[in-house]
DNA sequence: TCCTAGCTTAGACTATGTCTAAACAAAGAA
DNA sequence: TTCTTTGTTTAGACATAGTCTAAGCTAGGA
C-alpha cells in the first residue's frame, strides 16, 4: 500500500490508474528520479502512458504539497515524495550520487534579521556538496 | 577596472574583448543574470557578440572558480561573480526575486558524522525561501 | 441512458544549452 | 615578412527538458 497515494487521496484527488503507477514508482525508490527516468520506469507497467500525464502529475502532486521539486544540477528536476519530513541533500561532485540528511537544527534560526530584507522567511534547504567514497578512492 | 577581469587574468587566461564585454556585464549588476540576459546585454555593447561564446565563457569562468553557478529555480542557470564570498541566497517564492545573505556559521559544521555517509563534504550553501514586502503586501 | 467535468493522449512547440566545422587571431619560428 | 601552431569566435545545427493544444476518453451524477 503506498502512502504517498493516501495522502493524495485526502485532498480529494482522482486516483486514476496512470496516477497510481506514477505515484507507487515515484516511492518505491530510495533515489530521487527525474520526470524522464519516472517515465521510463511507469511506462514499464503501463505502456500507453504518455509523457504529458506524468509532467502533469508531477506538477499536481507538487502543488499539492505531497511531493518536493529538487533542482540541483541545473539539467533536469528531480521529485521527493518526502514532503513532509525535514531533510537536506549531499551530493558527489564526482558522480552526482545523491544523499537525503539531516543537520542539527533549522537553517532559518541562523539568518540574522539585518539580512533577511524584510522577507518573511518560511523554509530554508541545504545543499552539502563533496565526494562520495567510490571518487575519493578513485581521485587518490 | 574590473575586478573580476584582474582575477581572471591572474589564470593566464586570455582576456579578449569579448571576454571583457562578458565580465564586465555580470559583475556590472547586483542581481545575478542568467545566461540569455548576459548576452542581451553584451550584445547592446558588441552586437556582433555570438551565443556560444557567452556559454562558452562563463562555463569556463564557473571552471576556473571566479564565478558561481547557480540553478535555484530549475529554468535557467544564473552567474553569480562573487565566487570567493561565502553567502547564501534568499528567494522570493512570489515573484522570484533574489538576495544574496550570510548565515551565523558554516553549515558544514551541522552536518553530524554519521550523516555524511562516507563523504568528504568540503561545502554548503543554503536556500532561503519565504516572500518579499512587497509579495507580502500583495498577499494581504 | 446521457451529460459534464476532468483526465489522458500524441505530437507540436518553446526554452535552454551544447556541439561542430570553419573562419579568425595572436605569437613564435624561419 | 610569411608560415605554423594554438587558441578563440562564429553561425547554425543539434540535444534535452519541459509545456501546450486539440481531440478523444472515462467515471460518476442526473
Amino acid at each position: 500500500m503506498s502512502d504517498l497515494v493516501t495522502r493524495l487521496r485526502r485532498h480529494n484527488w482522482r486516483i486514476t490508474p496512470q496516477r497510481r503507477v506514477i505515484a507507487e514508482t515515484l516511492e518505491g525508490s530510495h533515489v530521487h528520479f527525474t520526470a524522464e527516468e519516472i517515465l521510463e520506469r511507469a511506462v514499464e507497467r503501463m505502456p500507453e502512458l504518455s509523457r504529458a500525464t506524468v509532467y502533469n502529475t508531477l506538477n499536481e502532486m507538487v502543488a499539492l504539497g505531497e511531493v518536493l521539486e529538487l533542482t540541483l544540477d541545473g539539467r533536469s528536476k528531480r521529485y521527493d515524495p518526502n514532503a513532509d519530513h525535514e531533510h537536506h541533500h549531499l551530493i558527489c561532485e564526482g558522480c552526482g550520487l545523491m544523499k537525503d540528511v539531516h543537520a542539527m537544527a533549522d537553517p532559518v534560526d541562523w539568518l540574522p534579521g539585518d539580512e533577511r530584507h524584510g522577507f518573511s522567511v518560511t523554509r530554508a534547504s541545504i545543499t552539502y556538496r563533496g565526494l562520495c567514497p567510490e571518487c575519493q578512492a578513485a581521485a587518490s
